[in-house]
DNA sequence: CGATTTTGACCGGCGC
DNA sequence: GCGCCGGTCAAAATCG
């Protein structure tokens, strides 16, 4: 699986003659979505799953048996982490705060920050999630009638720009494991696009983050998925997949 | 039985 | 002002 990871990342700087985000997703200018016609693809299904599992599972045998038999290389691991960034948490990981949490300051985190650097945001200003959308609308919603709530949870002010984020990836299946739970809410027809596009909110209580998930019209075996807000709690699942990984840069990190 | 999904209705923004 | 469209709500249905 080293070589794995390492073919999907050379591959794609190699194969790609643009300074787009590698692996696994490609940021898009949203919205509207319009990917240039040149975008490299992403990495198919299989690969995709191929490294999520061998992040998750490969370290964490090594891990529980005592004292950490390195798997992995230190750039396997770097490059691993990298791409694993943009992937389980695309726009909301401070690195920097994580790794200094996990007192991983060893030389070779700064490398590893700046490539697990999230995507762009594509859109920012104003507030960050938290609350937002719903309070305004929920008192709306109820003060004006029983049945839909409305396009209030933008009411408030005009449009309420949170930051987004979104990002492509090839996959028969629409809904990626980012290590979050969510809770579909809505699923509407689009414009010029026979698929769906659905409507998800994080379900921690606190957290008002929203996704929408939608396929590519020119293509439909890419999923467009657009995140919306910052979460305001640590993602479990995250954390379990990195744990194996910050633990064998914590032992990297002593050398 | 609680959590989640489905689905039709509702509402605001925006372009004409 | 009107109609289209996207985003959200919430009741009902479904799932685990």
């Amino acid at each position: 699986m080293d070589s794995m990871e390492n073919q999907q990342l050379q591959g794609d700087e190699s194969s790609s003659s643009h300074a787009l985000p590698s692996f696994p997703y490609f940021a898009v200018p949203s919205p509207p979505y319009a990917p240039p016609p040149s975008l490299p693809l992403p990495p198919s299904d299989d690969q995709h799953s191929t490294l999520i599992t061998a992040l998750r599972q490969q370290p964490l045998s090594a891990c529980n048996n005592d004292d950490l038999p390195l798997q992995l290389g230190p750039d396997q691991l770097a490059a691993a982490a990298a791409a694993l960034a943009p992937m389980v948490l695309p726009p909301m990981v401070d690195w920097s705060a994580l790794l200094q949490q996990a007192s991983l300051m060893g030389p070779l985190v700064p490398g590893l920050l700046q490539q697990a650097a999230p995507l762009e945001p594509l859109d920012q200003s104003g507030e960050n999630d938290g609350g937002d959308a719903g309070s305004s609308s929920s008192s709306k919603e109820k003060a004006a009638k029983g049945g839909g709530g409305g396009a209030a949870g933008r009411s408030g002010k005009k449009k309420a720009s949170r930051p987004r984020f979104a990002f492509q990836t090839r996959s028969v299946n629409d809904i990626l494991d980012d290590g979050y739970r969510w809770r579909k809410y809505g699923q509407k027809a689009v414009k010029n696009s026979e698929h769906p596009r659905s409507y998800y909110r994080c379900t921690h209580h606190t957290c008002n983050v929203k996704k929408q998930v939608q396929r590519l019209a020119k293509d439909t075996s890419i999923v467009v998925t657009t995140y919306e807000g910052v979460h305001n709690h640590p993602c479990e699942k995250l954390m379990e997949a990195l744990s194996p990984i910050l633990k064998q840069l914590q032992f990297l990190s002593q050398f």
